[in-house]
Formats: structure tokens, sequence, C-alpha cells
DNA sequence: TAGATTTCCTAACGTTGTTAACCATGGCGC
DNA sequence: GCGCCATGGTTAACAACGTTAGGAAATCTA
């Protein structure tokens, strides 16, 4: 049986160098370039052998988000490795909106509605789960109570995207504003915004 | 000349047509409906006529856009008339993902980075002013300085886009959602996040 | 060596954005 | 009123896209 399993092995290979190919066609030339001829050509084959690998475009697609997602997550993850907590939360913003600002075209299409919400979703959860984690002992060092995890964990994550999408404006001052931005959420949440007390922000807003 | 005027003025019509025939499709059946033959057929022309009105697709998805962002600036100012700055922040940041769901595929698009970067950030410059206006006598009302207004201005609207942008979570949580981070921003603002006064976050954060 | 299987390619289909060539209708000068 | 011309419309086509069918060729099996 080692015919099969080299046989096996030389499947997987070309699945790989096929993802790989359109890796660097993505991050090179931009999601418009990113074409099935373009692929094969690259990989030197004909179109129809990308479908004995994916069952279609969207497919592809969806194994270089999941990819990027890997491979932001390592990176953010690696990057940081900070005792204070708080430190930590704001050099792993920064390092997210570099990851954004240095791979634009992948984390277009990591971030693209256009792809299956569902899927997405499914992909993206490590790194929810990675941020939820970090997120609780936050909440545990500065005695903060959330009143709800998960939006919590989806406020920060929401306005990291939204602010590393923001497009013009240079890496560092993306990073910086990222940083700054985390900050002021998290300097918000310890004066207890989720403890829906209504006199107290009133008593602030006076 | 009252022949030449009619001319134009039948032009300027069925250009309007056009663009609500294209917002049609593009709110009801989604982006991916929004072909050059189907919104001629659905305006009963064959799909040259278009390229009478618009040098190319992309001219006719940057109207959408253009149009998309006026619908909404109108729509959030109108909505919200209210004294108290805080509040007014609120109901605005609640109002713009109200829009945001009601209308998906539509801040689809006007968020989509395929379209022009430049042209972008033109159309989308009045709401941007609008929102510095509001964010200046925000920080008069509470004497708080912001290191640099329109680095505040990006982090605000960037957050709500992101906060806007997650998907799941139904609308009703997602403006919760909107209002709670940006009280939270607010609130931190006001902890003086901008003034870089590292003492006093050092002392909040011990 | 003959048959079966796997692998790959060429050719094609339908649809997209976009352009060229043509037709007709209606306003203008004589 | 008649012929001319511009304007507005259509049909037909092109290139490129995603995708599928059918066949050739190489490779394994017996």
């Amino acid at each position: 049986m080692s015919i099969s399993t080299r046989r096996a092995r030389e499947r997987a290979n070309t699945h790989e160098r096929i993802i790989e190919a359109a890796l660097h066609v993505l991050e090179t030339e931009g999601p418009a370039a990113l074409t099935i001829r373009r692929i094969a050509g690259d990989v030197e084959y004909s179109a129809p052998v990308v479908y004995q690998h994916f069952a279609n475009k969207d497919a592809l697609v969806l194994e270089l988000v999941a990819h990027g997602h890997r491979l932001m997550l390592t990176e953010v993850l690696h990057a940081v490795q900070e005792a204070d907590v708080d430190l930590r939360m704001r050099r792993i913003a920064s390092e997210y909106v570099r990851f954004a600002g240095e791979h634009p075209h992948l984390y277009q299409v990591m971030n693209d509605p256009a792809v299956d919400t569902d899927e997405r979703r499914r992909v993206v959860e490590p790194a929810i789960d990675s941020l939820k984690e970090l997120l609780t002992t936050w909440s545990a060092a500065h005695d903060v109570v959330l009143a709800d995890l998960d939006e919590a964990c989806e406020a920060l994550w929401g306005t990291m995207h939204g602010i590393a999408s923001l497009g013009h404006l240079g890496n560092d001052r993306a990073r910086r504003l990222a940083e700054h931005t985390l900050q002021a959420i998290l300097l918000g949440w310890r004066t207890k915004v989720f403890a829906n007390d209504q006199n107290q922000q009133k008593e602030m807003r006076g």
C-alpha cells in the first residue's frame, strides 16, 4: 500500500501548493487577480485541476481565510508575551492592526462579508476564545465584573476591526489609535458602564 | 431651446430611474444580483444604455455609495434631536448601527474596500465633519481636551463601523453594544487617556 | 500484456462587464 | 412637405470569469 500513500502525499502536496500560490497572488496583486486560471497557471496546471482539490472558488478562499486567521493568531500571540494584563491587551491590539496593515488584501478577504458568515465565524472562533480568556483574567485582575463577557469581547473585537479597516492613516498611527481606544474602553469599563448603574453615569455626566 | 431642456430632463430622469432600480435590486437581492443587464432590464432598457449615464459599473456603485451615505446621514440626524450631548452621541451611535442593520447590503457596499478608497473618503466626509462638530461640543461641555480631534473622530467612527459590521447578533443587541462601547470610550477619554499622562494611567492600573 | 483507474487537458457553456456597428425616430433647413 | 442628420436605442460581439463534460494519456493491477 505504499503506492496509495505516495499518491495521497502527492495529492496533499499539490493541495498545499495551490493554497500557497493563491495566497501569494492575493497578497501581491489583490483580490481582483485571484482567479482560478491564474492560480492554476502559477502551479503549472490547467484550471480544472483546482476543482479536484476544492469544490469551488468559495471553498478555496475559505481556506485562505482560515490560513490567514491562524497566521494572525500565532503572529499576535508570539509577538507579545507580557506579564501586565493591561500592557498585554494594548500590545495585542497593536499587533492586530499591524497584521491588518501588513497584509491588507489578505485581511480584506478575511473580513469580506461575501464569504459565508457561519463559516467565517467558525474560523475566527479560536481567536475569539483566546481574547475571551484574556479578558476574563483582565476583569479578575481589576475586580471588574463584565455584565456579558461575550458582548464585551465582541465590542473589543469589533472596535479593533473597525480601526484596522479604516484604510487611510498609516500603520503607526493606526496602531497608536487602536492602543488608545482600547485603553479608553477598558478605563470606561472599570468605571462600571456595564453595571448599568444609571445614577453613577448621571453623576459623571453632570 | 425648450426641446433641449426637455431632452436634458428626460435624460436626468432615466439617470435617476437607473439609480433607483439599482438601489432596489441591491437592497432586496444583494450585491451578487447587482448586474448591468439586470438593472437595465428593470428600467426596461437594454444594457448599453446604462453606459450613456455611467462610465462603468464602478461609477454606478459609487453613486449608490454616495446615495447611501446621504441617506444614512439624514436619517441619523433626523432621528435624534437631543439636548444633552452625551445622550445625543449615544443615540447617534445607536441609529448608525440601526441603519447598518436595516440596510445590510447597502451598508456592505458603502464600506466595501473594493470601491476606490479616495472616492469613498470623499463621500463620507460630510458625515465625518458632522461627527467632528458634535465631538468638539462634547469635549467643550466636559472640559476635555482631545490631543487629536481627527484621531478621536476616527476612533469613534471605526468603532461604530466595527460593531455594525459584526454581522451575527441582532439589531437590538448591536445597538446596545454600540451605545455601551461608545459610552465606555467617552468615559475613558474623560479620564484623560489622550493626555498621555502615563503617571495617571499607572496609578489607575495598579 | 490487457484491462481498469487515476490524472490531466482541451473544449465548451453560461454569465459577467464592455464596446462596436447598425437602425430608427424625430427635429431642422430648404 | 421633403431630405438630412443627430440622437437614442438595439443587437451582436469580445474577452475573461467560474465551472463542467469528455477524452487522451499515463499509471497501476491482474
